[in-house]
DNA sequence: ACAAAGTTCGAGTGATTACTCGAGATTCAA
DNA sequence: TTGAATCTCGAGTAATCACTCGAACTTTGT
């Protein structure tokens, strides 16, 4: 028997349910952190929303930074937002607006970004490389498309790619921020044609 | 003596050193709020940067959500930013670019305003009012410069006051929070002034 | 100088926090 | 079926939270 083997033995991997525990674990977690901030939600809140203990859900999270981890990489895969281009024949343009709308109607979504990206810029906060890199990504992703676009004369005169990403992020976060205060009163998609608009020259 | 006067009767008001007393409180809490965020922050810690026992400080601010309230009034009158004008001769955009840049300078003041901000969309939290206004009143202001830019036909054509108001403040806004991640990488001013200059024509 | 007001603080208060421990219940491969 | 691993939870634990209380100490108008 090796090492290997030794450290692996007697494990039998978690049980049917345990992937559908999770996931309702994370779910929850979801509405908490969107409604009450890493800082202000509590472990007993989520466990309460799923009915189970604070202890079970300690089981399949060991800590709160754990849990909040699992919401980020979870949030990744139901927005999807970013460089993932499901149609190659897509606009920039329309891609980013079909995405605000998508997300425009996920309940907490929009939320859950909102708070907890600013909330990491607190002290000691573990989302902190989540947004870090997620910006460092988003910049890089957007920058190149609109390079791309430069070169096929599409984009206006004058217009810096790197600096005009970095833009549309900051315009795109900005917007939900004032749409969460207001929603009435705030046209998100409105505001992200308007801008991609001045920016992007027709075909 | 009257009902009026015996409300009154015995109050002296505060001593000497109160407003000085309360000028370095919420200095220190502006620094922890910043640093913390409200629902990380403490009463503690803000009584132990101000070398007094939180029991003092309580004395001064009844409660947290006072201290708050306090902090956020104190910020408006040091970044002042809004429809404050003091040279009627300076267009828009330069009171922009000249607003930005200054705040980039004072310490804690881009912190403070970005994690509270998206911290007061959580449930119950005491700076919503504030963040509310605030919005309202920007939006209000920003678009009635852009009306009166469009009556001198400076404002290019498709160009919607109200929704470029909600835009240029959501700009600047997201692209704080971007710099406060990455501060090398951002261009706060750039940017600004590059959605300026798309949007208003020269005179 | 005196007394009444403002100021300071040590010592709690109860509530809540994330997390631990140990033991019983459930699942599942053999 | 059996038995070991996974799952579940009640009962803590120590820390921290905003806030209270009552009694000293300091300031200030008279």
């Amino acid at each position: 028997m090796k090492a290997t083997e030794l450290s692996q033995a007697g494990r039998r991997g978690p049980y049917a349910k345990s992937a559908d525990r999770r996931r309702t674990i994370v779910t929850a977690a979801h509405a908490v952190f969107a409604a009450r901030g890493y800082r202000g939600g509590s472990l007993q809140e989520v466990a309460d929303r799923v009915g189970m203990s604070q202890t079970s859900l300690l089981h399949y999270f060991p800590t709160k930074r754990d849990l909040l981890l699992a919401v980020l990489t979870w949030r990744d895969s139901i927005s999807g937002d970013g460089a993932g281009a499901p149609d190659p024949e897509e606009s920039l343009a329309d891609a980013v607006i079909r995405q605000a709308l998508f997300n425009e109607d996920i309940p907490g979504v929009i939320e859950l970004y909102t708070v907890l990206c600013a909330e990491s810029i607190t002290e000691d906060h573990p989302g902190r490389t989540y947004f870090l890199d997620r910006f460092a990504r988003l910049r890089f992703s957007y920058a190149q498309a609109f390079t791309r676009l430069a070169q096929e004369g599409r984009l206006r005169r004058g217009v810096d790619p790197e600096r005009a990403a970095a833009s549309l992020i900051a315009l795109w976060d900005g917007i939900q921020t004032q749409w969460l205060f207001a929603p009435d009163s705030i046209d998100m998609a409105g505001s992200l044609r308007d801008y991609l608009g001045l920016i992007i020259l027709p075909e």
